[in-house]
DNA sequence: ACGATGATGAAC
DNA sequence: TTCATCATCGTA
């Protein structure tokens, strides 16, 4: 009998093109750990936020304080508070000086990006960290097979600021179940 | 349908 | 320094 092991996502799996990233997410698992316990999400709704030109990426306006980490290494987190309220969960992907990341909107067990983040304690001390078990937030691959006819593709939520063209780029994807 | 609630960035 | 704008959610 063979045994799967689950594999950590690390910098490589981040940094490949933004939009094949942001599908190769759908169906993998984000994992959390808090005190000793450690519990795992498949994840089933994420936003591609693709580079300079994209009027709905936080960077297409330059690098300042906030989006600055959108800017690094593939693989760090990208949170940020908005309506006052809720913290929203991003991967940075694509390779340094491209400033591109994934917006986690939503998992089986949890649906919506800031009931996600406020079920599972994620705040601005996660902004700027790699996902690692070291920082216990992390990616895992656990071999879930997802084929595309079973992939939404869809406008993304809240971005009509982004332009006629931008704001209805289908950039983000849905697994269904 | 709307209010909560505060950081952000751009205008003044 | 002020102000409109927000990658939302819970209560109606």
């Amino acid at each position: 009998m063979r045994i799967l092991k689950n594999k950590i996502l690390t910098t490589d799996f981040f940094n490949q093109a933004t939009l094949l990233v942001t599908q190769k997410l759908l169906g993998k698992f984000l994992v959390r750990k808090i005190k000793n316990q450690t519990i795992s999400f498949m994840i089933t709704e994420v936003e591609g936020y693709d580079g300079p030109n994209d009027l709905a990426c936080h960077a297409c306006k330059g690098k300042t304080k906030r989006n600055e980490v959108m800017f690094s290494q593939a693989g760090h987190f990208y949170t940020y508070l908005i309506y006052g309220m809720y913290w929203m969960l991003n991967i940075v992907t694509g390779p340094e000086d491209y400033p591109a990341a994934i917006l986690i909107r939503g998992t089986k067990e949890i649906v919506g990006p800031g009931r996600l983040t406020k079920q599972l304690k994620i705040d601005k001390s996660f902004n700027n960290k790699l996902a690692t078990p070291e920082n216990n937030l992390w990616f895992e691959d656990r071999g879930i097979k997802v084929y595309k006819k079973n992939i939404l593709q869809t406008p993304r939520i809240g971005v009509s600021y982004a332009g006629p063209i931008w704001s209805i780029k289908p950039y983000r994807f849905i697994l269904k179940t």
